[in-house]
DNA sequence: TTTAATGGTTTAAAATAACGAACGGATAGG
DNA sequence: CCTATCCGTTCGTTATTTTAAACCATTAAA
């Protein structure tokens, strides 16, 4: 009962972030963040242009989306913006949060 | 290195079960299959075109992508279909899988 | 056999998402 | 001040996804 409002609450909460990196693209674009960690200062768009094979405003555009689920930010130096992983785990511990409730929903309906 | 080989791999698995879940009306018939604990024994399609509000070939599109996911099956009883969801718990795993190496990685990164 | 119920598929339309060309704004360097 | 660099945004286009109307097949019931 109350099982099922949390569960509605927590797909919802999660939603952003299961769009946000089901993507293709996006998925090469945190690839790429997570590797840098020799730079460890942030990839520039213009890198991220290069890695995706896109043009810039679709990267642009893709940053945004991930910027808005809160996986990546950015700082500014001078022109340049260095994105890097907001090395939150906030959204992944939610998600886990949903896999192991959905688990332990389908286990209890298994058993009868 | 071969860190984010795997890594790259492992969203390419999870890929289609990220997107199938993400989806709003996907969730509405997830939940509602969650919920048949009292019944357990599948509902049909014409069920879940009450739950979604959807027309039913909308709600069979649905079923047909969450089918490829491997996330409901279906049994016939003469005219009628009765979905349920498969308990496996396969692309789950996977993609908590997913989500411990992510983390890892930034774990790895963030203290250098 | 005829009629009703159930539901998949095809088709086409509508909504959404992804994309690049062109533009503009900000900063650094000359 | 002028030029180049870096990057976000706007805009129109294209691609993909979602949707329902219409159609067809299967099975059960009358």
């Amino acid at each position: 009962m109350a099982n099922l409002t949390r569960l509605k609450h927590e797909f919802t909460r999660s939603s952003d972030f299961l769009i946000a990196i089901g993507d293709q693209t996006r998925q090469k674009i945190m690839i790429a963040l997570l590797d840098e960690k020799v730079i460890h200062q942030g990839l520039q768009v213009t890198d991220l242009v290069g890695v995706t094979g896109l043009s810039r405003p679709a990267v642009s555009h893709h940053l945004k989306i991930l910027k808005e689920a809160k996986i990546v930010d950015y700082r500014r130096e001078g022109t340049k913006n260095f994105y890097y992983l907001t090395h939150q785990t906030k959204a992944i511990d939610q998600l886990k949060t949903l896999l192991d409730h959905i688990t332990e929903v389908m286990a209890c309906n298994q058993q009868r």
